[in-house]
DNA sequence: GTCTATACACCGATAGAC
DNA sequence: GTCTATCGGTGTATAGAC
């Protein structure tokens, strides 16, 4: 049927000029910050009234709310993307992961801070747009425990130590290293203590000779 | 003189208008969130109509700024206030300075962003507001230096322990205890880390015979 | 001196013409 | 779909009453 292809067509249109929005929102708080995203100025670099942005978009938070949806995919894919070269050994694939994690952090501060905290006043992630995030956390507890740590306890501290180096970085060094050369510093102090913690009770596998990977 | 009393009396007055200002934005912010205060709603719960908040501070940002102020001397206070109660051993006074901060920020969240986050639009805290705040630190690198602690790095790293166990705390478990009750842990593998990083290089005593204190 | 009244420029959002 | 006009908000500023 034409009327499909017809449909198909306009509904392209229709998302491309959804990401058009989404995108000159994006620049709109590189620029200016993340709260200081407005919908007059996101129309004008658009070409549109800031009315007509009613047409593709519900409200100022979906814009939001798509931004955050693309930031935690946009994670998620470039986790797997490195995916073959993560180290067989734990020490170095944990620094691995935690390097990974703070250079995409602190390469864009404003979609660091709109995807961790919740700054913005009225907006809240929808379910839809916090899937790509839960999915990344389940992730993280999958490869950590083919390394053997699978206490909740001891995942949540490992995500508080790199989130407090990330924040102390962006917070007291934009731009600088002062936390980020304390990250392998940081991956070895937590797991000397995670091997005396869990001695006795869960052998750890100092290399990971079992971990199958395709 | 008569005129001088009636001026500090005239000066008191202001002043205690002032206070009530800054108290009710911070009735406002815990209500509604930092970022809800509007000086309309200020004025409303102290009495007045908006603008008449001119006559006693410069600007909204101001507001934000005496609190900001308000909040870093709340806390260097406290830590003074507790000064005696630390304990001789280097491992229990760190848990209980890190207790000290972990329960203030959780106490306040507002209260904590403000005091730790940029994330009011305008608003940059002035040199005077940010003095306590400066204070607090040098408190602790002092303290720090008592326990053998002086190397930067060293301190740098637990400030971004303690600073990742209260923000994962408050941003995936407000009002719980899923990330405070990691704090004895995290003192005690940053000192063993510690141990093994200085040993050789910097003497440290295990125990602090050599603390003179009031 | 302190307040009220009024206004300005901006914001997100809506209604309705075309 | 996009426009204009407009609404109820906001921070901020000033004129003028008392």
């Amino acid at each position: 049927m034409l009327g499909e292809t017809k449909r198909n067509r306009i509904s392209e249109r229709r998302e491309a000029t959804r990401r058009e929005i989404v995108e000159a929102a994006w620049q709109v708080a590189r620029e200016r910050g993340l709260a200081e995203v407005t919908l007059r100025e996101i129309a004008r670099r658009v070409g549109m009234q800031a009315p007509s942005l009613y047409g593709h978009v519900a409200s100022k938070n979906e814009i939001y709310d798509a931004m955050f949806a693309q930031a935690w995919t946009q994670f998620h894919e470039g986790v797997r993307g490195i995916d073959q070269a993560i180290p067989e050994d734990r020490e170095r694939a944990l620094i691995f992961f935690a390097r990974h994690f703070f250079d995409f952090a602190v390469h864009d501060p404003v979609r660091y801070q709109l995807m961790n905290q919740r700054t913005i006043p009225g907006f809240e992630p929808s379910p839809e747009a916090y899937a790509p995030a839960v999915a990344v956390l389940e992730d993280l507890g999958q490869r950590m425990a083919e390394f053997g740590i699978t206490e909740q306890e001891d995942v949540d501290l490992w995500v508080a130590l790199i989130g407090g180096l990330v924040n102390s970085q962006l917070a007291n060094d934009p731009g600088g290293d002062r936390w980020g050369r304390l990250l392998e510093r940081t991956a070895r102090m937590y797991l000397r203590d995670l091997d005396l913690t869990t001695a006795g009770t869960t052998p750890v596998p100092t290399t990971n000779g079992d971990r199958s990977r395709a």
